[in-house]
RNA sequence: GUGGAUGUAGCUCAGCUGGUAGAGCUCCGGAUUGUGGAUCCGGCGGUCGUGGGUUCGAGUCCCAUCAUCCACCCCA
């Protein structure tokens, strides 16, 4: 083959469109109930954005980022991740003065240098939400609900809830002081890896699968046992707002989430019907990130889910034709084309589907094409038809044909149009 | 970046211990001088991922390379 996509891209194909276009539309209905606004940012942002606002120790900054530099000289990067880029929108377009918290979501591309595999791409999609400007915990079960709802809808099985707690600067660096100091002391029993995660992230020792590490772990302090009063009672009043509205967690102290700007809740959905890659979204609160990019102090919450892992969990194979067409002319004499050109035309114009045959194929061979194609109508005109004035109608439900006049073209036109909006009816 | 598996027709795959490529589906046509979904028949379609090597002869064996998939890592 001459060429193919890039690694780690696919293409969409017609079919794929009916169940991404069934998620998206969920998602939209969903979020916008919930009084989100769509956002869309640019493919690529400096650089510097995302260092700063994922975090230079994330992997994701260290070595997945699709970094180039522009004519004028200038560092981009192609997005890894979402919420970076709407922040820096909230804060360049002064969102901080409207009314808060600003609700923003979004459905776009992300791309991550990364070694694909099942449910993992080098450019992929996911819908997210952020909510800006507002501490309050039942915003952040709001975010999480939003989020197991579009699941509901979907009719995704298999979706469990972990839920973490970072803390915040208050109370973090303590506790990674601590986690530090008990890592060193077992450090003869952990893996090559582990030791050098407890200098760089000790918190990622908590996703290492080594017996000999979880072991170890198993007896680790954790974070959520070892945050603030704050940050303590924020937990708590996310986890009752959870329970009020009937969702079912699991508080899960290894939780660690892959950017560095997450403080509080942290949560994330896994699907048993994934693969190694079971997480299906995730998000948590971001309250620092806001001014770290160089905006107001403001605090937030928000998630990302991804579009190939939620079609992969729906069981993915199942393609839907990709659209229906309503009238189909079989042309068997070309002196009858001009004609059909135009009814194609003024029935497009409104809104019918209609389609002919630009194959050359016989009349069976149109035939097969319009039952193919989904045809509700097929218009008939041969030698004898254009010979006599008049058109077939053949209805491919029931098989049964009449004839009509060809011209004028305008009451032949009306005469479909009844006919089509009266199976759309029925 | 590391490991494993796999690369034959548009798709899904067969091809035994090396002898010069097949099926099903799709598409086009015929059986039905102008009528779809069923059946039967026929046709189109392949430098067997690529490049070397061994051999009288390689889809089949060896080496390299590329690609895909799965897993590690990390994440959606």
């Amino acid at each position: 083959m001459k060429h193919q996509g890039p690694k780690g891209t696919y293409d969409v194909l017609p079919d794929d469109r009916p169940l991404r276009s069934r998620i998206v539309h969920a998602a939209a209905r969903i979020f916008t109930a919930a009084g989100y606004g769509r956002i869309e940012t640019p493919a690529f942002e400096e650089t510097g954005l995302f260092v700063r606002g994922v975090g230079a120790s994330s992997d994701v900054v260290r070595k997945e980022m699709y970094t180039f530099e522009d004519k004028g000289g200038r560092s981009m990067t192609l997005k890894p991740e979402g919420t970076a880029p709407v922040v820096r929108a909230y804060v360049q377009h002064g969102m901080h003065k409207l009314a808060q918290p600003v609700k923003l979501w979004y459905h776009e591309r992300m791309y991550r240098f990364e070694r694909p595999q099942a449910g993992r791409f080098r450019e992929h999609y996911q819908l997210g939400v952020e909510a800006i400007g507002s501490d309050d915990p039942s915003l952040d079960a709001e975010v999480i609900v939003l989020l197991s709802d579009l699941y509901d809808e979907l009719e995704v099985s298999g979706v469990t809830l972990r839920l973490g707690n970072m803390g915040c600067p208050d109370c973090r660096p303590a506790y990674l002081e601590r986690l530090r100091r008990f890592l060193d002391g077992a450090s003869d029993e952990l893996c090559e890896d582990c030791r050098e995660r407890a200098e760089l992230n000790p918190l990622r020792v908590f996703d290492c699968k080594q017996e000999g590490c979880k072991a170890v772990l198993a007896e680790a302090p954790l974070l959520v046992e070892n945050v603030c009063d704050a940050c303590g009672e924020h937990f708590g009043a996310v986890k009752g707002y959870l329970e009020r509205l009937g969702r079912d967690y699991r508080v899960d102290g290894t939780l660690v989430r892959g950017f560095d700007y997450y403080t509080r809740t942290t949560f994330e959905f896994e699907c048993s019907r994934l693969g190694a890659q079971s997480g299906i979204g995730g998000g948590g609160r971001y309250d620092r990130l806001v001014a770290e990019i160089g905006g107001p102090d403001v605090p937030a919450v928000g998630f990302g889910t991804g579009i190939e892992r939620i079609v992969l969990a729906m069981g993915g194979g199942e393609k839907g034709s990709s659209g229906r067409l309503q009238v189909f002319f079989a042309v068997l004499d070309e002196g009858a084309r001009p004609l059909v050109v135009e009814a194609l035309h003024r029935l497009r114009r409104r809104g019918v589907a209609a389609d002919t045959d630009y194959a050359g194929r016989k009349l069976k061979g149109q035939m097969k094409q319009a039952d193919r194609l989904g045809a509700n109508v097929v218009v008939i005109i041969g030698g004898d038809e254009l010979a006599r004035g008049k058109a077939t109608i053949r209805d491919m439900k029931s098989g049964q044909q009449s004839e009509l006049p060809l011209e004028p073209l305008d009451d032949l036109v009306s005469h479909l149009l009844e006919r089509v909006n009266g199976d759309v009816l029925s």
